[in-house]
DNA sequence: TTGTCAATAATAAACGTTTAGGATTCGATG
DNA sequence: CATCGAATCCTAAACGTTTATTATTGACAA
């Protein structure tokens, strides 16, 4: 046995036949006999022949590898968009592979360009990404035809010809924005992360609106998309701006991690002094006191359906081969299958950091 | 263009020269001229060239990637551990290939073998699991030659040939027991997850030791390794044991959850009616009200560690190219590493689920 | 007998690299 | 002038697969 495996090779030599035989009758082909085959078989499990998917696909000129961008996996969100992927994965054998930007913690475009060249040189049959990524990075992915979705972030300014699936920020927005209205909070302080995540812009700008509606004032500090350096920016904004807010809202998960450990730092009571409400459910929201009101986004749900898209754009390409095949004669109408741009809705929870006291409607 | 992106012949067409030239040029390597070198990666810069790491590792016999097995991502751990292995990778240019063996949420050993099988069919140059394996699957990975690091699960019974990296599951149960006996507790109940992850009896039996040491009874539910079914369990068991603890010993955080959802479900306060302690830290500990006392491991320097040390395996076998295995020594200077069997200390993180009034000292 | 067909098998090329072994130049040395 | 050495570049084989093409059978029909 090589360092490297059993090969066909050693199976073909072992019973002295060509690699070819060997290859057609493990693969389940036509052009090999019962016994052959039967033959074949055996010896290959005597052995403990596995494949090399790589040398494959280096010959079928596939690619059998899904690569996953993060950027600072600190967010618990990312475990169920990685569960909701591997849901899919399992059940069809491909290989999740996961590159995450934020190297040393902070996000930069070259890191990016950097990470999208290591991605690319393992040749990935596709790329879900958790970033919209740079207009450079964008055209680069265009020019490979490489099939990509984007989850929960926006392609850039150009969404056309990228598929995506999202929460739906803009009704999220408004429902949060409703039920804050409905308090009559009239300073709402809304915390959250860069643009890159570029979410970012439809949760704001849905809230904005809400707050116009109601006649309420709104103010948006940007912060990194961390606990720390959420807290660093609330503890100055706190110390030093004037404006003193009756309802924070946190952008996400470690966002709200941030906040909550500078209310508590400060005695800061919710929601007696304060409410606080806040974007996306973590499982502990349900178990804080008090418990969090939040807008629950299915990432688990995101995650299997950008799966199932990311398998179809990739057999798509890749059957767009030649018309070639033995194992399936069928000639389907092989329609083309453009890309899709999903939102999935996201449910309002309330519970008492608002302000209510029962689990339903308004103080 | 081909579909599957520029290759070395493309440049070497281009500019006339061989592929052999090309190649020379661009791994930076003798045998080109000045000016052949700087023709070539214009040419490539322009084109867009990026190499084919698969085509190469197949050429030369290495393997880049590198199969994290774990089960059932529901862990927050599994962050932590997955930011600290990337720490490093990212550094070495290795990819992480992520695969989860609890395909449905249940493990089982056929699909620990199905998987196996799957991740070898990849050929990554080492493989870092969260879970101990069963026999057939180790002794797979030892005819494979494959590096191997475990982490956080020892290797079944034989630990001598594989390495892993661990928490010091000893000594946090000594913590976690000293404390408890400084409460006076009497009769403990540990909940914790079934022996695929070994850690299990250590965690297990250092605390039955502790237990005795005090004079405590102490009764061990055993539950999945999810908040569903550890709040099932344990439902069953207060409902219908006669057996009343004193304090619970949650022996993760998906069971930590599924106690707390438990206890809240019943009303039972926390620590005045029942104490409850933990394993493993998780960052909503500290705000949670009572804030949970529990002993912490670092995750993230155990995936650091881990990463470390399978980089440095793959290393060695990959070096140890030319002189042939398991025969004489031939004089070369090449020391072997063995495995090594690391432990990291844990920390007892005390606050008021124990019934501590204080951050510090037992009440 | 010959010819045809189908089934089985082998040969060799290809995928994108790396690399051992030559070939060609040019200048310098004997 | 012949020989050497170094530098530059090429040819071709190799890695482990798949697959188009070709060769070898044997059976059966004419």
């Amino acid at each position: 046995m090589k360092h490297t495996g059993v090969t066909l090779k050693d199976i073909a030599d072992e019973l002295n036949l060509s690699v070819y035989a060997v290859s057609r009758a493990i693969n389940d082909l036509s052009g090999v006999s019962k016994t052959t085959r039967a033959a074949v078989l055996k010896v290959a499990k005597e052995k403990g022949y596995i494949p090399n998917v790589n040398a494959r696909d280096l010959r079928k000129g596939l690619h059998h590898s899904v690569s996953l961008l993060t950027a600072g996996m600190s967010n618990p969100y990312y475990l169920d968009l990685i569960s909701g992927i591997e849901s899919i994965f399992q059940i069809r054998g491909e290989n999740l592979l996961i590159s995450d930007i934020a190297i040393d913690g902070h996000y930069s475009e070259s890191a990016e360009s950097l990470l999208l060249q290591h991605v690319l040189e393992t040749r990935p049959g596709g790329i879900i990404s958790t970033l919209g990524l740079s207009d450079s990075s964008r055209q680069r992915l265009r020019e490979w035809k490489m099939p990509v979705v984007f989850v929960d972030s926006t392609p850039g300014s150009t969404h056309e010809d990228f598929s995506y699936v999202t929460t739906d920020n803009k009704d999220a927005s408004n429902k949060l924005g409703s039920h804050l209205a409905g308090h009559h909070f009239k300073r709402w302080l809304l915390v959250i992360y860069p643009s890159v995540w570029n979410s970012r812009y439809i949760r704001e700008s849905g809230l904005r609106q809400a707050a116009a509606r109601c006649g309420a004032a709104i103010r948006v500090l940007e912060c990194g998309n961390d606990q720390f350096s959420t807290r660093k920016a609330l503890d100055g904004f706190l110390d030093h701006d004037k404006f003193q807010p009756d309802v924070i809202i946190a952008g996400n998960n470690p966002i709200l991690l941030g906040i909550m450990t500078s209310l508590q730092a400060r005695a800061i009571e919710v929601p007696d002094d304060l409410a606080l409400v806040a974007f996306d459910d973590f499982i502990w929201s349900d178990l804080l006191k008090p418990r969090i009101t939040l807008v629950a986004e299915d990432s688990y749900g995101i995650g299997a359906k950008a799966a199932e898209h990311i398998l179809a754009l990739i057999d798509q390409k890749q059957d767009r081969k030649g018309g070639d095949d033995d194992s399936k004669p069928d000639g389907k109408p092989q329609m083309t299958m453009g890309p899709i741009h999903q939102t999935i809705e996201a449910s309002l929870k309330i519970r008492e950091s608002c302000g209510c006291r029962y689990p339903t409607g308004a103080a």
